[in-house]
DNA sequence: TTATAAATATGATATAGATCATAATTTAAC
DNA sequence: GTTAAATTATGATCTATATCATATTTATAA
């Protein structure tokens, strides 16, 4: 899906600083959410306060469907993690966008795909590795989305949340995977080596 | 999709016996599976031998798709846990049947989202909560397709290879549950109550 | 450039759940 | 109905990682 004809075809645009909360769990799913620029992040938050990243979407891509069609209530918050301005599409016109952009719903398709082979991954590694396996597993993924010679832009804490781990275990298994040569580092900082 | 459907049109019907592999982890994605009858489980297998159960799926139901959507190899295996009746319709079939079938790309895009849903629901779970919370979560989940007075026919090794416990934690916690009133069972049996 | 905040680092201790071992029930098979 | 196999049960330890406490380093702002 084209965000620019989104715009064109007189969809508004929303901004949300940084931190602003789009959407949180308990409400009921109205819009799908296209990013025109900036970063979002949807996390869930036990009862204590702990977050669990379940995802990281960025410009041109959407948001917020899965709960909007099979009409449940979200579980998770989005959150902006950078200044972003978000085009909210209404459950209608998202599904007339679906029904009448060609090409658009295989691209949800695919995406959702995608999504699904994220999260089993991760459910894998949750279910059944220890920290260092966990850890290594996402470091590559991520470490794939960016260039050779370049660092990862991911706090100790930001690892954390995405494996269910501390900071001070992320931090110690860090150095750890760095000793032993299974990752790069150069003044604290995750390199793609290869 | 109608399994009947498939039949007519002339697709094969291939039988697994209880146990059979259908596809394993590294091979390459070449059907998409329907189930005419029995019941077959997803599950990634850890390195010292620990099962996770990705999903199970039922007589009307498909799987395999996101492998082959997304153009990767398989993570999981899936294996006949009933004597199964499968029919595996080819890759460009399927998206034959995707684009020619009224409805299909929207139930394919629904069945999606629901797996996405209980994974984001598991990766929750996983990485936040503790093992009683876990257990109620997924028990109450399974409860919901049963009807009310009968009992769940999930064995403790099953609950524990959904959660990522052990077997003799999950006997230990399902009865602390029960202890506090929060499931109900008889002569182990957990029974869905209302 | 200095002050202040955020991120990373490291040690000491606690604990949930794994692991190991063995027994008691329940279910299935003959 | 009896035997064998599977499942559930329960106790005793062990261990990975959480938790708590306090430094040190790096980034940000004034």
């Amino acid at each position: 899906m084209d965000i620019q004809q989104l715009i064109s075809d007189g969809f508004a645009i929303k901004k949300y600083p940084k931190d602003a909360i789009i959407y949180e769990p308990g409400m009921s799913p109205r819009y799908v959410y296209f990013i025109k620029s900036g970063e979002v992040r949807m996390v869930t938050v036990s009862k204590d306060g702990k977050e669990f990243i379940q995802g990281v979407f960025k410009t041109g891509q959407y948001f917020g469907e899965p709960a909007l069609i099979v009409n449940r209530k979200y579980l998770a918050y989005t959150i902006a993690s950078k200044d972003s301005e978000i085009i909210p599409v209404a459950k209608n016109q998202f599904f007339n966008l679906v029904e009448n952009t060609p090409g658009f719903s295989i691209n949800l398709i695919q995406t959702l795909c995608n999504r699904l082979f994220y999260k089993s991954m991760m459910l894998e590694e949750l279910a059944n590795e220890k920290a260092e396996h966990r850890l290594l597993t996402i470091i590559n993924y991520l470490l794939n989305d960016i260039e050779t010679g370049e660092s990862l832009k991911v706090s100790r804490q930001e690892l954390a949340d995405m494996t269910g781990l501390r900071v001070e275990t992320v931090i110690r298994e860090v150095k750890i995977l760095s000793d032993k040569g299974l990752i790069h580092t150069e003044k604290g900082k995750i390199i793609r080596h290869f």
